[in-house]
DNA sequence: CAAGCGTGGCG
DNA sequence: TCGCCAAGCTT
């Protein structure tokens, strides 16, 4: 029963057949975000899940319901709370469109979610696949995810031995997702796809046993599981160093609001000074290089430097030399410089290791 | 449209 | 230890 499409892609009832009969049977169904059609959770769900795991969104996913139970606690909440709750996620983009999004959806429909997928689409952080995703999952709409477990399932189900990055092999991906949906059944045959990637059709050791498409499998069939999909070019990531000034009187500790664009954007931080300018005649960060910048916060009574960090980006590495300085009185300072209570520091919108440097300050290890 | 954007876990 | 990677979107 298979025919060809007018753009000659192949339709077959019988792929979608069987990724919603294992669904059903080995697929999950206990996830918080599954058993619900309230597109508030699921969009949520879809959005904290894009390029993260489901074992790192579970602890945010059911914090962030504590806080903004419905779309219009979030609509109308603060952004500092909304990134208080993203602190550590990252991408933190995510966190500025799902606001932008929860106002959207509260001044433009009424605070009811669109079901078509187009209109999804044109929300702020939904794209194609995420929109396919929440109209499928909240109103059984009839649209394909493309997200990296299909890619990783559909590479290796019909042998594509090209970089599913590359412009040309994506839509071509996009055109035979679109080609295998099912008639009926979208829910089960979407949950599915994303199952298969996540729990047998891993990166590194499918369980090829288990697998429901193993006889349609050009991977398994040809032994190039692990070949297939085809990976991205590595590139070799460049260094960057920066000072982070711990600038703290009265048992408060200075923190910056970073620019909306850029790493760690809309952020809380602490006061970065770029590496390059301050560099002393060995090429490293000292305090006396850097005193003169805690200088402009207040009167210095004592500085010192930290023990030095480093942390990997995707695309970068950071090397981080904090220094501690202790003011005697703080000098005026408005926006974007705030105090921040160290006792309650867990609670700011912070970076990952920002926030992890502040915690071993405020509360210091016995060891 | 290629690059930018986080973090934690795993082999 | 360290490179690689995981439910993508935006510009």
């Amino acid at each position: 029963m298979k025919r060809l499409t007018e753009f000659g892609q192949l339709e077959d009832p019988s792929f979608s057949a069987a990724v919603v009969k294992w669904q059903k049977s080995h697929g999950r169904h206990a996830l918080p975000w599954q058993n619900t059609r309230d597109a508030y959770r699921i969009w949520l769900s879809e959005i904290m899940l894009q390029q993260t795991q489901v074992a790192a969104v579970l602890a945010y996913y059911a914090r962030f319901l504590e806080r903004f139970p419905t779309l219009h606690d979030l609509a109308a909440a603060p952004s500092e709370d909304v990134m208080a709750q993203w602190s550590g996620l990252g991408y933190y983009t995510r966190a500025r469109n799902l606001h932008a999004c929860a106002r959207r959806v509260v001044d433009e429909y009424g605070g009811v979610f669109p079901s078509d997928p187009a209109l999804l689409a044109d929300l702020p952080g939904i794209g194609r696949s995420t929109a396919a995703a929440i109209s499928a999952f909240s109103s059984g709409t009839r649209a394909a995810i493309l997200d990296g477990n299909v890619k990783r399932v559909f590479a290796r189900v019909f042998g594509i031995d090209e970089f599913p990055g590359v412009k040309a092999v994506e839509d071509g991906l996009w055109r035979r997702a679109d080609a295998l949906l099912p008639a009926e059944g979208i829910e089960s045959y979407t949950q599915g796809l994303m199952d298969l990637g996540a729990t047998l059709c891993t990166r590194s050791k499918p369980d090829c046993a288990r697998c429901p498409l193993r006889e349609r499998c050009v991977a398994y069939a040809t032994g190039r599981t692990a070949e297939l999909p085809v990976r991205k070019p590595k590139k070799t990531i460049p260094e960057k160093q920066a000072a982070l000034l711990v600038v703290i009187e009265g048992g408060q500790v200075l923190l910056e609001q970073r620019a909306q664009a850029g790493i760690w954007g809309g952020l809380m931080s602490l006061p970065e000074v770029d590496g390059h300018a301050l560099r002393g005649a060995l090429g490293a960060l000292t305090v006396d290089a850097v005193a003169p910048v805690a200088g402009a916060f207040g009167e210095v009574e004592a500085i010192s430097a930290l023990l030095p960090l480093v942390h990997v980006f995707t695309h970068y590495r950071l090397h981080i030399a904090p220094f501690q300085a202790t003011l005697s009185r703080r000098a005026e300072l408005a926006a974007p410089y705030l105090w921040w209570d160290l006792a309650r520091i867990d609670s700011a919108p912070l970076p990952a290791p920002v926030k992890k440097l502040l915690l071993e300050l405020s509360a210091p290890s016995l060891f």
